[in-house]
This record gives C-alpha cells, structure tokens and sequence, in this order.
DNA sequence: ATATCCCGCCACCTG
DNA sequence: CAGGTGGCGGGATAT
C-alpha cells in the first residue's frame, strides 16, 4: 500500500479567498483575515501546514495570548520571518495562482501538446473568473472546521505562561469567529479531549495550551495499549485483507477486553458511566480520544478512516447500521480537521486493493513519552493538574527540543524511526508496559492465542505463497510474518521452537520451525532444499540466530543470544571481552538520549558455553550459506513484500554487505544473525543483522566478518544504531546521530534501507502487533521470560524474545529504567473528573453519556474553580 | 460516484 | 423555563 499525502488544510488554505464578499460579509471577511493571519504566521510552514504544535511552543512569547480575533488588517504587513515572507509571497500568489495550479493539475492528463495546453489554460482562467465570481460567497472549505479550528487556535497561545489562566468564552469565540456555536463545540470539545482546553463553566472553557499535551497523550497511548487497539487495527487490517478468517475471534477477544477493561482511562474522566459504554463512545470527546489512541498505539501511525470508525463503533459493529458507520465517520471528520488543524494527524491515502482510502497519518510528537517521562520526575511531585502546567513549564523546553527534531524529520520515514524509537524505548523497562501489565493475564491469553491464529494463517499462507506467490503489486497482502529463513538441513542451526516450550511466551516467541514434511515441495520452488527446515520469523521478533546448539540448549543459547542486553551490561560477569567490547562500542554510538536500544550481545553471558556456541555458530556462517540466505529471495516468502523492491534489495543486500570474498569468521566475534521485523508492513523486508555490525567495528573488520545478509525494517533501523553494511562505514553516522541513527542516515549508506522504510503500510501487523501488546500487558512474559532467556539475564526484559520495540527500550547503559517512575505518572487523564464525579454528586448514573460528561464537567468545573 | 463535512434540528441537561 | 450542550444525520460541496 502506498501512502500518499494529502492536503487538507493546506488546500483549505490555499483556497482563493476573494476579499470583499457582501454575501459573506464579515464572516468571511474574518475568515479571510484570520487566514492571513496563519498565512503569515511563522509556525506556517512551506507546506501550510496546519498548526504546529512544536513551532508553535517556539513561538509561543510572540504570540499575543488572548489576542481578540481579528486582525482587521492585513497582518501582512510585518512578517516575523522568513517563512513567513515567504509564506506571504505565496498567500499574494496564491489565491489565483494556486487555483489555477489545481486546475491544470485537474487537466494535466490533456494537457501533453501545447496547443491543448494554452487552451485548458485559457479555460482554467475563464474557470478561475467563474470562480471568483462564485466565491463571492465562502466556499465551503472556508468554512471547513479544520480551518475554524486554526482561527480558534489562532487566538490562544500554544504556551500560555500557567499564571495567566485564558479564559474562552464560546459566545465570544463563535462570534468573534463567525460562526454558530455549535461549531465551536465541537472544536473544543476535541481539544478538550487533547487537554488543551479545559471547561471552566457554563459556556467557559479555560486555555491551558499545550503544556499537557505530551502527557496527554502518553497517557492515552497507554491507555490505547491497554484497550488493545493495536491488536484491534491488526484485525481489520487483516480483514481488509481478505483474511477474514479468525478475524472475529479476535475481534471479539479484542472487544472483550475493552469491554472487560474498566474504561478507567481519560475516557472515564470525559465519560463517568463507564456501565454506558453504549453511550461513551458517542461523545465527540471520547471519540478523539480513541482516535488519537488508535495513532498512539498503531506501529504505522495511520489510520484509516474506516478502521477507526470500525473499530470506535464498538463491539456493536456487526452489521451496525451503515448508517451507524456513517455518521461515525462523519464524527471522525470532524475530529479530524482540529487534530489536523492542530498539526497533530494529517490527511494522507493508504492504497490498498481494495482502492485508496482515506486515512491519516499520526505526525504529533512521537517521542512525547520521554518528555512525559522527565516531566514525570519533575512533575511527580506535584500530581494536581494545575500544577503539572507548571512542572510542565520545565519540560516544554525539552519536548520542544525533541520535537523539533522530529519535526525537522519532515520525512515520513524518519517519522516511523522516530515513532518506533519511542516505542522501543518505552518498552521493556519502560514505564508503560507495567500499567499494561494489569490486565495482561487475560490480556496475554488473549494475545496468544491471536498469536497462534495468526500464527498458523501465517504457516499456511507461506505454504500457499510459495507455489502461488502472491502479486507484490498489493504489499498489503503481505503477511505479518517477515521471513522464512531456510534451515540448513544439516546445518548446525538449531533453532528451537521455543514458543512451544512457553505456554505465555508463545506469544512473545518469534520462532517457529515448520517441520519440513509441510512443505517441502513449495519450499523447494523457493529455493528451499527439500526437507530443510524453516524458520519462521514473525515480523516483529529481534532473533539472534547461533550455530549449532545442542538442542536441549538451543533454546536457552537462543534466548540467550537473542536478548537484548538492557541499559546495563552489568548482567553477568562472565561475559566473554568480546561482547564487552562490543558493548561499549554500541554504547557509545546509541550514546543519545534516546538511544533505541543496544543491542548487547547476551550471550557472553556464559562464557564457555557461549564460546562453544559461538564456534560452531561460525561454522555455519560459511560465505556460501550466508550468501544462500541472503540471495534466496525466495525465502522471503512474504507475501506482502513487494517484488520489485525485494528483488532490489536482495541483491543490493548480497552485494554490498556480503563480502562474499572475504568471508573469514572471526573467532573472537561469533557470527550472530539478528534478526529485525519488520514494523508497520515495511514492505516485509526484513533483515538479518549481524550481530557484530552493532559493535564498533571499524570498517573494514565488518567487511572481513562473515556477514550474512541484513535485512532491516526502517523502523527497527531507528532502533539499531549501529547497524551497517560491513562494506559501508556507517559507523560515524550511527554513533553521531542522536536521534539515534534515523534510517536516512542508514540509507546513505545503502540506498536500499531507505526505500523500503519509506513505504510504509498501513498493513497490518498483526502478528506483531499481538506480540507487542502481550508483551506490553502481560508481565508474565518477562517472569517467564526465563525460559527463553536461558535464565542469565539479569532482567527478565532482556529475553531476546522481546521484540525490537522493546530492545529499542533499553536507551541508556544503566538497566535501572524508570519503569516505577512511569506509573506514577498517569494523573492527567485519569484524574478528577471521574472520580470526582462518581464520588461527589454522582447524581444519577444515567446511562447517558450526557448526563455523564456534564456531571463530569461540573466537576472539573469545581476542581478547577477551587484551583 | 464517492469523499468530505457543513449545518442546524432538536433532545437533554443544567441553572 | 431558558439557555447551554452536543448527538445526529440530511444533504451540499469537493474530488
């Protein structure tokens, strides 16, 4: 699926906006003005985008806080900077010009010989004239919420000093905006839901800006894991897919849990009846709130339309109503332009075989939890709500930083790194996953058997792809699974299904060996050697493949190898010098803040047996075996994967990182193969890392390592930085890059990483997706965790089963992660108003929403007043 | 035709 | 009861 951006604001702005309209009168005109206004505004990027939020925190001092509407004048006038000159010239241009771009646009497909070419000009013109002539009155996108929402924000700063308390008086604002009320509620109402307004009392909502909002919405990306959205995404995805197969098993195994899951989160502040879940979800607020979740949690952070409206009209989605799913939509529109209009989300397409369909792309902060966390420690102290602005004054400054970066990143790609990197590193000790953790029992049940549906789908898919190799044309079908590694039959590998062996961890275990006697014809068309085995790698496990384990070891080597080191090496002793150094040569290069994670090789853990793993593992590693998996495109069976860019980037892989001459096993670094899932349907191209890559290895010792071939998905890039081609000296860029490496940095030095990390598909993930979520929630997976660890890990978190997103975790050196600091922090969302508003005056519990959310509103009206 | 989503009726609540 | 809220969906407009 190709994901094409889409301008929705933009175009909103874009619009011609004719001045004088008797009809519109001073409406538009204040539209107009407003327009302008965003036009000049700094925070106005090339591409008009909508508010954003981190510029917006920059320019927060400029900004007149309470500033009436309307700039009667063309504000044009003084730029404050050279955007925003820019941006004037464009807006000077623009109306006329850029209307006539469209409609050449429109007519491009004509307009190959120039003749036509003068005429569909001359039409456009004539179009043009119709058109201003038609504009007259304020063309519907003028009056688009997206855009009123930008004039809204437009009057309150993104940061408001926590002194000042702005009021928003909604007659004030709908007149001075020039529009009915009700539309200004639903503004608000999502901005409520975001915390960045917050009700005050009767038509009083109270500014508090963006001060929250990393909080916000680490919250509810919590809350999001906890509601199992992501396995819920994973399911349409799959249904979309054509798989319909198990889908509503897990769909109702994802519903139950929601259902199950006492809706504690913000949406209990926004909605108290939890009981009504009938009705919670009708709320325009409660509704943002989940959509925004669905962002937070999704690996591909888009969604689309009708996913999040499937999935937000709740269990009763069956054959419920198209009208029902319509007027949903229609709701997620709505909440959609503000959250767009507040630089949040924006409209993009996610191609599917089934047609384009509208979706949007998650572009807020992505790294908002390590700020979160640092206001945490700083905020922790003060938990009331009004406090935190102020705690928050503190960590503004940092998010600003962080998402200024990631801003700066305009690139998509670089985006998903950025994404997947806060994933990663919240991982494993992050604080998330202990909140997750409560309803993990029933929750990883859950996810494991999902796991094991998908898992099976996926065996018998890969049986189907190999003799009907699906068109790549429709990447989405890919399956989850990212690679079928061919077993040496003979080989020394022995890879253990270890899945089985743990009952919980099936869901955390990527591995799956399918017996040969499955497939082996099929297997063989794939260039798999008749009886060998394969090794089914889901997309989201991180595995570190060693030569020949005894068997009963084999797993436990394997889970030894696999683990990711945390933070700390201090794990064991007797790590063999080797993976020291290693260590600390990846610690440098993660050395950033964010650091994904380092990946440590585990498995010096024991020494001797590792030794003797590591012998045999190099045996194997023959240049001629790596070659063999790494040309054998075949074996990537995925079906999603794209053709083309396989084919691509198999040989790419082969020739440049295989230095297929120099293959010289290196005693001291034991080949290890890690192996990286793919994330977010990265067209399923996965790659096999060599462990030693990660090691600050100089050049030219990668290249003299038998190096199998790497496959990595570009998010998981992000998490490793130091992964290279051996024949590339990446290293400087890995080590350097504080964003931790972003992929682009990988990409120069091999072209191909970045191909395939840009596209990324909405498809769904669901394998990984079931084994995030079981790892997020359940806590078993780390006690259990012992069994795959091989039981030397310090943490349990270190098991190598976790996925990438939780070695990204381990930022920094010191395994002591802030995990108990996390929990602390959850006030936001849940605090007051639920409470409050059950214990308090909990007048009735009607089942209405309504009466609910206005209980609740009293509340926060009283706890705010009393603030 | 489909995607968007504006508009405002009207039920519910609160004061 | 008046006014505040906001669910809802018809139907206009944009693609």
């Amino acid at each position: 699926m190709e994901v094409t951006t889409c301008l929705t604001l933009k175009d909103l702005i874009s619009t011609k906006k004719p001045k004088s309209d008797p009809v519109t009168d001073g409406r538009s005109a204040y539209k107009e003005n407003m327009f302008d206004r965003f036009k000049i505004s700094p925070r106005l990027p090339l591409r008009s985008e909508p508010i954003d939020l981190s510029k917006h925190k920059s320019f927060t001092p400029e900004r007149i806080p309470v500033t009436p509407v309307k700039v009667a004048e063309r504000p044009q006038a003084d730029p404050w900077t050279p955007t925003a000159n820019l941006k004037m010239l464009i807006s000077a241009a623009s109306p006329e010009i850029r209307d006539r771009e469209k409609k050449k646009e429109l007519f491009r497909p004509i307009e190959n010989n120039g003749i036509e070419k003068t005429d569909t000009d001359l039409q456009l013109m004539d179009c043009v004239d119709d058109i201003d002539d038609l504009e007259k009155r304020p063309s519907r996108k003028q009056k688009s919420l997206g855009l009123l929402c930008q004039k809204f924000l437009a009057r309150y700063p993104s940061y408001p000093i926590s002194t000042e308390k702005m009021t928003i008086s909604l007659d004030e604002a709908a007149s001075s905006l020039g529009v009915e009320r009700r539309r200004i509620y639903d503004i608000v109402n999502v901005l409520e839901s975001l915390h960045l307004v917050g009700r005050v009392a009767k038509n009083q909502y109270c500014w508090h800006g963006q001060h929250n909002l990393n909080e916000t919405l680490s919250d509810l990306q919590r809350v999001g894991e906890k509601q199992n959205y992501r396995a819920q995404i994973a399911c349409f995805h799959f249904k979309d897919m054509g798989m319909e197969y198990k889908c509503d098993e897990q769909k109702k195994g994802c519903n139950m849990d929601q259902q199950n899951t006492p809706f504690i989160e913000l949406s209990e502040a926004d909605c108290p009846s939890v009981s009504s879940s009938s009705r919670k979800d009708k709320s325009l607020r409660i509704m943002s709130q989940k959509f925004v979740m669905l962002f937070l949690v999704s690996t591909t952070k888009i969604i689309s339309l009708e996913i999040a409206a499937k999935i937000l009209i709740e269990e009763s989605q069956d054959a419920a109503d198209h009208s029902k799913f319509k007027t949903k939509v229609r709701r997620l529109y709505d909440i959609a332009n503000v959250l767009t209009s507040l630089g949040l989300i924006k409209k993009v397409h996610v191609t599917d075989e089934r047609g384009r369909k509208p979706a949007f792309k998650w572009i807020g902060p992505a790294d908002f939890s390590a700020g979160v966390d640092q206001k945490m420690e700083v905020t922790t102290t003060t938990p009331s709500p009004d406090s935190k602005k102020e705690a928050c004054s503190l960590s503004p400054a940092s998010d600003r930083v962080k998402q200024r970066l990631f801003r700066h990143s305009s690139f998509n790609v670089v985006q998903s790194f950025t994404n997947v990197k806060r994933k990663v590193c919240s991982q494993p000790c992050s604080p998330q996953k202990p909140q997750g953790v409560e309803s993990s029992d029933s929750y990883a049940s859950k996810m494991a058997h999902l796991a094991t549906i998908y898992k099976q789908k996926t065996e018998e898919d890969s049986k189907h792809i190999s003799s009907t190799s699906r068109n790549g044309s429709t990447g989405n079908a890919a399956l989850p699974f990212s690679v079928v590694v061919p077993v040496p039959v003979k080989s020394d590998y022995c890879v253990q299904p270890v899945v089985h062996e743990v009952p919980h961890k099936t869901i955390h275990e990527p591995l799956s060996i399918v017996p040969p006697s499955q497939s082996h014809e099929e297997c063989t068309n794939h260039g798999f050697v008749p009886n060998q085995p394969y090794m089914y790698l889901p997309s989201n496990s991180v595995i570190m493949l060693c030569g020949n384990l005894s068997e009963g070891k084999a797993s436990e080597q394997l889970a030894k190898s696999l683990h990711l080191v945390p933070g700390s090496d201090s794990p064991t002793s007797e790590e063999s010098n080797t993976s020291k150094q290693e260590r600390p040569t990846k610690r440098q290069h993660t050395g950033k803040d964010d650091a994904p994670l380092s990946l440590v090789l585990p498995k010096k853990s024991r020494l001797h047996d590792t030794q003797s793993l590591w012998k045999t593992v190099c045996k194997p590693t023959t240049p001629e075996q790596l070659h063999h998996v790494s040309s054998g495109k075949e074996y990537n069976t995925e079906p999603g994967t794209k053709p083309n860019n396989l084919g691509e980037h198999t040989e790419q892989v082969g020739s440049t990182l295989l230095p297929s001459d120099h293959v010289h096993v290196q005693p001291a670094v034991p080949p290890q193969f890690l192996y990286v899932p793919t994330t977010a349907g990265l067209n399923g191209f996965n790659f096999l890392v060599h462990a030693n890559h990660s090691v600050g290895l100089s050049p030219s010792q990668l290249a003299s390592l038998n190096v199998p071939y790497v496959m990595v998905p570009s998010s998981a890039l992000t998490a490793f930085p130091f992964i290279c081609s051996p024949a590339v000296p990446s290293g400087a860029n890995c080590s350097s890059s504080n964003g931790g490496m972003n992929f682009s940095q990988a990409g120069t030095s091999s072209p191909t990483h970045l191909t395939i990390g840009a596209s990324q598909m909405a498809a769904p993930q669901l394998f990984e997706a079931a084994v995030d979520q079981a790892k997020n929630s359940s806590p078993l997976s780390t006690s259990t965790g012992s069994g795959m660890c091989g039981g030397s890990k310090a943490d349990s978190h270190d098991c190598l089963s976790q996925s990438v997103h939780n070695a990204k975790l381990h930022k920094s050196p010191t395994p002591s992660t802030p995990k108990s600091i996390r929990p602390i922090h959850k006030d936001a969302f849940f605090k007051t108003p639920g409470s409050l508003d059950v214990s308090s005056s909990r007048k009735r519990q009607r089942t209405q929403t309504r009466t609910s959310s206005s209980a609740q509103r009293k509340l926060d009206i009283d706890s705010s007043v009393v603030n």
